[in-house]
DNA sequence: TACAAAATACCGGGAAACCAGTAGAAAAAA
DNA sequence: TTTTTTCTACTGGTTTCCCGGTATTTTGTA
């Protein structure tokens, strides 16, 4: 949290120009708001952030270049105390409970209003989640096609999760990863018990439900 | 066409107030554009249109109050000499040309820099159809991820590709359908053969992007 | 540096999936 | 009423998947 008195140093990364300027000149009229840095690349923003500070970023996570999910997770990494305010323009549940476990401060959507916007801002600096109007019914109202609890997978089975997806068999995979078939096979094994599945079929099917695939 | 000495009255009609301030301020730096008008219904800006001139308006077509390509034809007849350029966030190839055939003289993506946008504009005053770098690659190319034909299941079939995304196996779906296992499975080597697939993982990969799942 | 997490690899075995055919009823379409 | 499609069922065999473990090495982080 910052001290009042504080100018805010804000960056915006998003790959939509309009976006940035819409943005800029909204939080422009806001007397606490200091630097605003603007990035199109979610590569770029880490970058800059390991030689400079940030207060808080918006940031869009529906970028070309990376996964926002794992985009959040390096970024609190990389600066654990920054205020990450994830902006995306659906308001999907399972998306958004997922990178609220990444990290995320909040949860904006882009067609918040000016005053909504402000007012996330402050209940992130004062150490709250932030939501939109929105994005707070989502969450709130019953979970109807409650989720279970998405698994965390590792950069392999993310991997392997994707050739099973692309229909290649255990010795084929094993070929092109350059690694024992007795290997890719613990691996599938994990990724079943990940995703509680009994089989391939349920395995392809719970991913798509928690669009990793 | 507009005289070239006569400024242009341009129309926003978004529902983010985000993306309305982004292209005010982008559009801003351009001495042809006179008045800005912004709405965020599209109910709203038709009746703002049947008392009041515009040249060009960029139509966000997907407001959450009508349908994007109605709308389109709406303002259409109403002011049939103004300029609409269609605004959206997805190039899908068909939603594109189904807003062309209704009259739109262009279509954006949100992403398109400052410089794409002012290009845009001005080929659309000189008469063309003006289309963002992404969406003229996607309707001049014939359709390359039109996906495969989708193939036509029997009753069947239907029942046990559920069944198989349901994570069930072959003995188990024989005693619930009350069929032999032997059956089931050929049941299911249809199904591959009807989606070109190898095994269940490709099977309901297939099966989620034809959205039979 | 020490500890946890991830990646690697193995054994043995049973179950299920997949392949290539064939073929007789039943239902739907011509 | 023929013809076609769908549903049913079979033989016989190969491959892959899935399960129960265990264990070493590598990597990352406290």
């Amino acid at each position: 949290m910052l001290e009042t008195n504080e100018k805010i140093i804000l960056a915006i990364v998003d790959d939509h120009p309009v976006v940035i300027e819409g943005l800029k000149t909204l939080l422009k009229q806001e007397p606490n708001i200091a630097v605003v840095n603007s990035f199109t690349r979610g590569k770029e923003f880490v970058s800059f952030l390991r030689t400079n500070e940030v207060d808080v970023v918006l940031l869009d996570i529906m970028l070309p270049d990376v996964n926002g999910i794992d985009l959040c997770k390096e970024i609190k990494q990389v600066a654990p105390d920054i205020i990450v305010l994830a902006l995306s323009n659906q308001a999907e549940r399972s998306i958004i409970l997922q990178i609220l476990q990444n990290g995320a401060n909040g949860y904006l959507l882009k067609n918040a209003s000016a005053e909504e916007l402000i007012r996330c801002l402050n209940e992130a600096l004062s150490g709250e989640l932030a939501f939109s109007k929105e994005v707070k019914e989502m969450i709130t109202r019953p979970g109807v096609n409650e989720l279970k609890k998405i698994p965390t997978l590792t950069k392999r089975e993310k991997q392997i999760l994707q050739l099973v997806a692309e229909g290649k068999t255990t010795p084929v995979m094993a070929k092109e990863l350059n690694l024992s078939p007795l290997t890719v096979d613990t691996h599938r094994r994990n990724l079943l018990q990940k995703f509680e599945a009994r089989n391939v079929a349920e395995l392809i099917m719970a991913a798509v439900q928690h669009k990793m695939l």
